[in-house]
RNA sequence: GCCCGGAUAGCUCAGUCGGUAGAGCAGGGGAUUGAAAAUCCCCGUGUCGGCGGUUCAAUUCCGUCUCCGGGCA
């Protein structure tokens, strides 16, 4: 694990050519074809080397979530150690990571019907109606979904609508279920035993310059023309999770003739910052983490001095 | 050289009819259950450009200097 920038893929490279392992991507824009330049993928021939699971197997106009990832990901898991290997989770999406490990609750999965209904109704009356109105049916999320999330306040509502039954119904279910022990989760849902290294560059300072001199590596790769190339398709926009990302909504504005190249350029970086910090604010409550200093000369060795310890190598 | 307009938070600016000031952005902290690279919450003391003057009190008024725009020569 590890911020955006802080050098995850280069590990997780040189252990899986040492060691029997198999790399899974725990990244929620990997998942896209296309998506290349702009989301830091590893290229074709450090692929060839170190081959990833769980990339480049969705179109941008579809939907990803975390309770696919998890399937996904306990699939692959199966499969690799089927081989007498070790799976290699390596990623930057912190929610994937939760789930896969402490399992999700068995709700209902999007649904775009109610979705559309629901921000029609909140267009109408706003969001804070719809906040009273979740307060009424289901006062434990309304205490926890501010009033300003409208994310969360749609799913919440959307549950209920789609189901009957309200979002804390399911989640109390779930703990009932016993899936969410905090260190190796439930053995029936996630039968592995796991050891969590986070990679991350000490000085806040050091990773924003990381951050700035991949981004503009990104630009001198292409980025531009690969993003124009699903801006052309015309049939893609930025309420899409794919659009949304990092660096491609950006860009996306300045196609669209809404900025200019240079403002594209700082408000990329910019958001590339603000998602570092977001995922160490994920790291720095995550239990049983072994931190590890991007720059550190003996990074590796450290590393395997861990899996050592924890005796996932012997 | 002269005239006009600026100079206030890291940046862009608002404001104080004289009682030492606040927005947006950036930045920092936090939350996070089918969109998560998403979505949201909290956090604002800074020689108010320098030096003088008036005043009980000047960032605010006056003078002057410096710098930055723009105009006229």
């Amino acid at each position: 694990m590890g911020p955006t920038a802080s050098g995850k893929t280069a590990l997780a490279v040189e252990l899986v050519q040492r060691f029997p392992m198999e790399i899974i991507s725990v990244d929620s824009a990997l998942v896209y074809k296309g998506m290349d330049i702009g989301t830091a993928k590893p290229d074709a021939e450090l692929l060839a080397k170190a081959p990833h699971r769980l990339i480049s197997f969705l179109d941008p106009s579809e939907s990803y979530s975390a309770a696919d990832f998890r399937d996904d990901a306990l699939r692959e898991m199966a499969d690799i150690t089927a081989q007498g290997k070790i799976p290699l989770l390596v990623g930057g999406t912190m929610l994937y990571f939760k789930v896969l490990r402490e399992g999700i609750a068995d709700l209902p999965s999007a649904d775009e019907q109610v979705r559309t209904q629901l921000l029609a109704e909140a267009a109408e009356k706003g969001w804070a109606a719809l906040h009273v109105e979740l307060q009424q049916i289901d006062p434990v999320a309304a205490a926890r979904i501010h009033p300003n999330d409208p994310q969360r306040l749609q799913r919440a509502l959307e549950v209920y609508r789609a189901t009957g039954r309200t979002l804390t119904d399911w989640q109390q279910q779930q703990k009932a279920g016993g899936v969410d022990d905090s260190w190796g989760g439930d053995a029936a849902s996630f039968p592995y035993r796991v050891t969590n290294l986070a990679v991350c560059p000490p000085d806040r300072a050091i990773l924003h310059k990381r951050i700035a001199a991949r981004f503009r590596a990104m630009l001198e790769q292409g980025f531009y023309n690969e993003v124009k190339a699903l801006y052309e398709r015309g049939d893609l926009h930025p309420n899409l999770p794919s659009i949304r990302a990092v660096g491609y909504r950006q860009m996306w504005d300045c196609l669209a003739g809404k900025t200019d190249y240079a403002e594209m350029e700082e408000r990329g970086v910019i958001a590339t910052r603000q998602l570092a910090k977001r995922q160490i604010t994920w790291l720095r409550s995550w239990q049983d983490l072994h931190w590890f200093d991007s720059d550190d000369p003996n990074l590796l060795e450290n590393v395997l001095k861990i899996l050592a310890v924890d005796r996932i190598l012997i």
